[in-house]
DNA sequence: CTTGACAACTTAACACCGTTAGGGAGACGC
DNA sequence: GCGTCTCCCTAACGGTGTTAAGTTGTCAAG
């Protein structure tokens, strides 16, 4: 008995059992066999439904994007900035949200047009703020690539929200350091919190936008 | 005959050989095998002067960030704004003159304390322009992670100047997002010209700091 | 009811990878 | 002459992504 077949797989489902499957081995641990046991498959079936590794990991970052755009409620009449700030702040969640999450969604292009939508929102939103074109894509690619960065730094350190790699003491780098007194102290600005590092570096490109394309 | 006996090898020298192999094979194609190949000796050699590849590829991006101090001049009495592009600048230009150079140097911490003149000495700049020590740490931080994921990005597309991976066709975008006219028209800003993208960004946070912390 | 095509897998194997164990040649101090 | 230390070798291990070829179930056509 138990003649139960297991319904055939498709790309949505193994990537998103590949991106639970993430949280607890990380990126290094994430080899097809994991991924195809969890699946209770053998690892070749699963080039039936992806050409090769990386299209599995474009799919996950695609399902990782799909996610993080369900979880944005329709935007009130916000302004740019504020859309920006909040566009900013979902995307580090979402790459947060998944260990090793930035270097997941850094390697890899998307393979439809999943992300057309929003950014054509966005476009919309900055060009009617009184931005040209090209400065309206120049503002979201920068706030864009700073987040990326940023996150990527950030799970470098701490690769999980809470748990923190070896090697990173705060205070044993700034006894290191002794020698250069600022970059002792800064260190605690830099490794300590996040959130507020975050949010300062993200103002600091909004008020760069304000002051030089004069956005209403 | 040729007895000649090889000199042993030293950590710096395999950093360097690594690197010149680097752009050649890209780094999946960067074994312990290669590199010990090109050096005349086995990959279990490379043990007895690193623990483990990591180890390696932190020497790596040391050996980067040596010859990049190496390449400034010693700065003369510019402004905390010029101090700030000219760095940028010279980062993003030695990330781009090796093959994923980015991700290179984003995934290592350095052992040693060679950033630390360097960093000290921004500091004292930007604090001596009226910032406070957390201001200029947040300054210094945010542009460096904006390079350093705008230059990832910006190797993803073209992982050597010059030559472009496929798939990235900026007119065949464009005829895929007929949908989204905004979208698909900044493609030709986005994907096009490198550098003067990058100067914009910068400028942008540049900017911001200007406004945001009214820095003399 | 049989046949054949097709989708969705499996088993077996390949080349290569990072890494470890154990050994060996040469230089050097005593 | 002997032990020690440095620096490298050979051999091998378990694991990886990937390919080739075979197997099973489903389902439509005859």
């Amino acid at each position: 008995m138990s003649t139960e077949r297991r319904a055939p797989l498709d790309r949505r489902r193994v990537a998103a059992t590949a991106l639970t499957l993430l949280n607890e081995v990380g990126l290094d641990g994430l080899t097809l066999r994991a991924i195809a046991r969890e699946l209770d498959v053998k690892a070749p079936a699963l080039y039936w439904h992806f050409k090769d590794k990386q299209a599995l990991l474009d799919e996950m970052a695609t399902e990782m994007f799909r996610r993080m755009t369900d979880g944005i409620e329709p935007a009130p009449d916000d302004g740019w900035r504020e859309r920006l700030l909040r566009s900013n702040r979902v995307l580090r969640r979402t790459l947060l949200a998944y260990r090793d999450g930035a270097k997941v969604f850094g390697g890899t292009r998307f393979t439809g047009l999943e992300h057309a939508e929003q950014q054509e929102a966005n476009l919309r939103l900055l060009t009617s703020a009184g931005l040209t074109l090209t400065q309206a894509a120049r503002a979201l690619q920068t706030t864009f690539l700073y987040t990326l960065g940023f996150v990527a730094e950030e799970q470098g350190v701490e690769p999980m929200p809470g748990e923190r790699r070896e090697g990173f003491d705060v205070e044993a780098r700034a006894r290191l350091m002794a020698g250069h007194p600022l970059a002792a102290e800064a260190g605690a600005a830099l490794f300590g919190d996040y959130d507020e590092h975050f949010e300062e570096g993200l103002a600091l490109i909004v008020a760069g936008i304000e002051s030089r394309y004069g956005a209403n």
